[in-house]
DNA sequence: AGGGGGACCTGTGCGC
DNA sequence: TGCGCACAGGTCCCCC
């Protein structure tokens, strides 16, 4: 599920249920996800306000009025559900309503307002920590990442400056977290597509020049029209309701290996750059 | 420093 | 119908 606009779709339909309510209880159902929770986790947690519900790259961040923030990461499979008062207090209802299986139900907030928040993730490379308010932006998670892609920070200069030197392929470059942050696999294919540029191309010469300007651009467009759909639902749902997030029927090349290019017509290709899939199309992406 | 590969997990879909 | 393999929206860590 999660990219960019995903997280920000969660991050939307979660903040009526959670901005300004107090968290009854942190329940954690297990010692640990990809990594074990913060030391009293639930304690810190528990019977503290929520004041504001943020998004940082990929980052939900959950500000609570004692000084401390909630910073969770979904990983692959991760996804968060409100569950509201009437369904929470109906058994059936509670594991029906959300379409998961209440076995990979690993962190419940219970609300005061009777609401459960449910983070379900079966994989669990999804994970969550305790990390000062102040102290967020230098924090392991937060130091090294590149600018939000819909900031004026991401600019035509700062992206050229970021990948001067860098001779890999510039699909692989996009997925690093530090020259822009909150692209994954299929946001990349769509965002090189749309500037019709090679996956393969070395990432200094696409970032340079009318190339890079034309990549910026790109990831921009793609970026916002996500999260205008409610971002892409591939195999399962995007939303804290859940339901569907729509972008994915407008991909161009993601998932669509063997299908024509809707630019020119020819056939997307699948190739494999770092272990990861790329699509793209080679006639049209130079 | 940049880049590649493996590791971490479970579920699903496909070919045989 | 069943089995085994490949693959999945991420990123961390080790190695060259």
């Amino acid at each position: 599920m999660p990219e960019l606009p995903e997280v920000e779709t969660v991050r939307r339909g979660l903040a009526p249920a959670m901005a300004g309510r107090r968290v009854d209880r942190l329940e954690l159902r297990r010692a640990d996800l990809r990594f074990p929770f913060p030391p009293r986790l639930a304690e810190r947690v528990s019977g503290a306000r929520i004041e504001a519900l943020d998004r940082r790259a990929k980052y939900l961040l959950f500000h609570l009025d004692s000084g401390d923030t909630v910073l969770g990461h979904l990983g692959m499979s991760g996804r968060m559900s409100v569950v509201d008062a009437g369904a929470a207090a109906t058994p059936g209802a509670f594991t029906h309503a959300r379409a998961t299986l209440p076995a990979h139900d690993h962190v419940v907030f219970h609300l005061e307002t009777g609401a459960q928040v449910v983070f379900n993730d079966p994989r669990r490379f999804g994970y969550f920590d305790l990390v000062e308010t102040g102290a967020l932006q230098t924090s392991r998670w937060l130091a090294d990442l590149g600018p939000e892609p819909l900031s004026e920070a991401f600019s035509p200069s700062h992206f050229a400056s970021a990948f001067s030197g860098r001779r890999g392929p510039v699909k692989t470059a996009l997925l690093d977290q530090t020259a822009v942050a909150g692209l994954g696999n299929i946001y990349v294919c769509e965002a090189l597509w749309r500037a019709r540029i090679s996956p393969r191309r070395r990432a200094d010469t696409a970032a340079a020049g009318a190339r890079g300007a034309r990549l910026v651009a790109a990831v921009k467009e793609v970026i916002a029209e996500a999260i205008e759909a409610g971002g892409s639902s591939l195999r399962d749902h995007a939303k804290a309701d859940g339901s569907l997030g729509y972008f994915q029927n407008a991909h161009a090349v993601y998932g669509r290996d063997g299908e024509p290019c809707p630019r020119c017509a020819d056939e997307v290709a699948l190739v494999r750059q770092s272990g990861r899939s790329t699509f793209f199309c080679p006639t049209c992406q130079r």
